[in-house]
DNA sequence: CTAATACATGAACATGTATTCATGTGATGT
DNA sequence: ACATCACATGAATACATGTTCATGTATTAG
């Protein structure tokens, strides 16, 4: 009614909620969640970790690293992945701190 | 690795898996963003801004409703819906400064 | 009581996402 | 060169979600 509208433009709306939709996944939530711990982590430590089959593991990290939520620096043998910005984490914490999640 | 592990409890991390997801569509983070503008609004309302199909808006409402985001009063023949917790459209201006948005 | 308004619901279908399994690729050690 | 380690990829399948259409229910007006 009025003069309400949504106040984010539609392509902008659309990349937010391809983005937040990477997020919400209990998986994908827990990567970010370590490496807000530890800045950089190898598949295997990721793996090690999470205890998920190394092929899930690494669909899931393609995914993210698609979404521009994550980056990876190769070092021999290794690839480290790490938050592309560190501000990924605070969306955790927001939506725990929420009535809807408690 | 060492000490290194997910430190948040696997319910509370399926639970906000599973609101995230609910957040996460371009209908839905439009209908927080109204709310917030506007406190309590009728599907009719809703429907007029967004100019989508009744049922389809209906639907996302419950969906909605069912993952605790939104309530509802009634009013006569109207449906008042509202936020549950206004602190949910913190998620959105959240991933909205996070660079793989942008 | 009947009709209209406002909204909800269910089934069907389309589309998207998650997971597994098998296989491929790049780097290193021998 | 060959085996091995670390990781990626693709196809197949299973499962979840979004959307439409038809219909149902609650409330009010006449």
């Amino acid at each position: 009614m009025s003069n309400l509208k949504v106040r984010v433009d539609k392509k902008l709306l659309e990349r937010t909620a391809y983005v937040l939709k990477c997020v919400a996944h209990p998986v994908r939530i827990s990567i970010i969640d370590l490496l807000e711990q530890r800045e950089q982590l190898t598949v295997s430590q990721l793996q090690e970790v999470l205890r998920i089959e190394q092929s899930l593991l690494s669909h899931h990290l393609t995914n993210m690293r698609d979404k521009g939520i994550v980056e990876t620096r190769r070092e021999g043998k290794h690839v480290f992945y790490f938050l592309t910005d560190t501000s990924i984490s605070n969306i955790i914490d927001c939506i725990k701190g929420c009535k809807a999640v408690r």
